[in-house]
DNA sequence: GTAGTTTGCTTGCTCAGTCAAGTAATCTTG
DNA sequence: CAAGATTACTTGACTGAGCAAGCAAACTAC
C-alpha cells in the first residue's frame, strides 16, 4: 500500500477518517435536499435565498448582497432568481438608489412557501445531523467545522468565502 | 421560537452547529478538488476512478463494479470514463466473459498520472482536514461521520449508497 | 432453438453551474 | 461636463450530472 517517497498515502486511521468524511460530503447534501425537492420542488440553495430575503428589511436585498449571504456567485444567483421569479416567489426591481443594482423582493406567495418549507427543512437537519449525535459531538462538530473552514481560508490563493451569515435552518 | 406543531426553527446552539457544517459542506469539496484540477486537470471523482482501477487485479474493472466503488451512477461513470479515455488514461474493452459488460483498464500513462496525483491529494486532505484537528477530534469526526451516514441510510426511501469501499487515497 | 426477458452499458435531453463577454448605470478626472 | 473607468448585474457558450429511453448480449422457457 505504499511505494515511493512522499506522504503518498495516509496512515490507516487517517484514511478511515477521511473515507468516512468523504462519504458524508457526497451523501449528505442530496439527502438534505431530498424532502425539500420532493415536497416543494425547492433546492436547499433556493430555500436559502427565500430565507435570506425573509430576514431582510422590506423582504428585499440587492443581488450582490444576497449572493454574499447565499455564498453564491452572482451569475449562479442571477439564474436562480430567474427560476424562482418564474414561479412568482420573488420579483426583481431596479434599485432607485443606484440604477445599476437590482433588488430581489420576496412576494407574498414566496413567503407562504418559505413558511411551509421551514419546518420540513428543520426536521431534516435535525433528523440527519443533530439527533444522531450526542451533545458533546454536536459541540465537537461545530469546532471541527470551524477549524476546517479556517484551514480552507488560509489556503494559498483563497478568496474570502464572503461575509456569510448565510446558511440557515 | 415555535408556532404550529413542528420544530419550526432550530435552537440557537444547533443552528450555529448546522451553519458551521453547512459552510463546510459547501466549501470543502471545491477546496479539495482545486489542487488536483489545477495541477492535473483531474477532478476528485476522476481521481477516484484511477485509484480504484490501480488497486484492481490487472488494473481493470467492470463498469458496474467501478460505479459501485466510485459511489456513482452508471451514466455518470460512463461519461467520466469517456473523458479520461480521451486523454489516454483508461481503455474500454468488451469483457470476454460476458459480452454485455465493459472492462475499464488503466493504461500505463494513467498509472503515471495517478502516481503523480496521489501525493498531491494526500497533502490536500492532510492540510485541510487532518492537520487542523487534534487526535481526539479526528476520532470524533470519524464517529460523527459514521452516525450521520447511518441516519441517511435509515431515512425513508433510502436506497443503499452501494457497497462502498470507495473513497480513497 | 427461438421468443421474450433481463442485464449492462450508452446516449439524448434537459438543467444547473462556471467563465467570460456584454450592457447599462454611475463615478472619476482632467 | 465629456471620456474613460468601474460597478452590478445578465447572458451566451460550454460542461457535468440525472433521468429515461435505447441497444446489444446473455439468460430462460418452452
Amino acid at each position: 500500500m505504499d511505494h515511493l517517497s512522499a506522504p503518498n498515502h495516509l496512515a490507516e486511521d487517517d484514511l478511515t477518517t477521511w473515507a468516512a468524511l468523504a462519504t458524508v460530503l457526497e451523501w449528505l447534501p442530496p439527502a438534505l435536499d431530498a424532502p425539500l425537492v420532493r415536497d416543494f420542488d425547492l433546492t436547499h440553495f433556493e430555500y436559502g435565498i427565500l430565507f435570506a430575503l425573509a430576514e431582510a428589511p422590506d423582504h428585499a436585498l440587492r443581488m450582490s448582497v444576497l449572493a454574499s449571504y447565499a455564498n453564491s456567485s452572482l451569475s449562479r444567483l442571477s439564474r436562480a432568481i430567474s427560476r424562482i421569479e418564474g414561479r412568482g416567489w420573488v420579483q426583481r426591481t431596479r434599485d432607485p438608489l443606484d440604477g445599476r443594482s437590482t433588488l430581489a423582493t420576496l412576494t407574498e406567495t414566496g413567503l407562504e412557501m418559505l413558511e411551509k418549507a421551514t419546518p420540513v427543512q428543520a426536521q431534516t437537519v435535525t433528523e440527519l445531523v443533530l439527533e444522531p449525535l450526542t451533545n458533546a459531538q454536536r459541540r465537537q462538530l461545530r469546532e471541527i467545522s470551524l477549524r476546517i473552514q479556517r484551514a480552507i481560508r488560509e489556503q494559498e490563493g483563497w478568496q474570502p468565502p464572503r461575509p456569510l451569515l448565510s446558511d440557515n435552518d
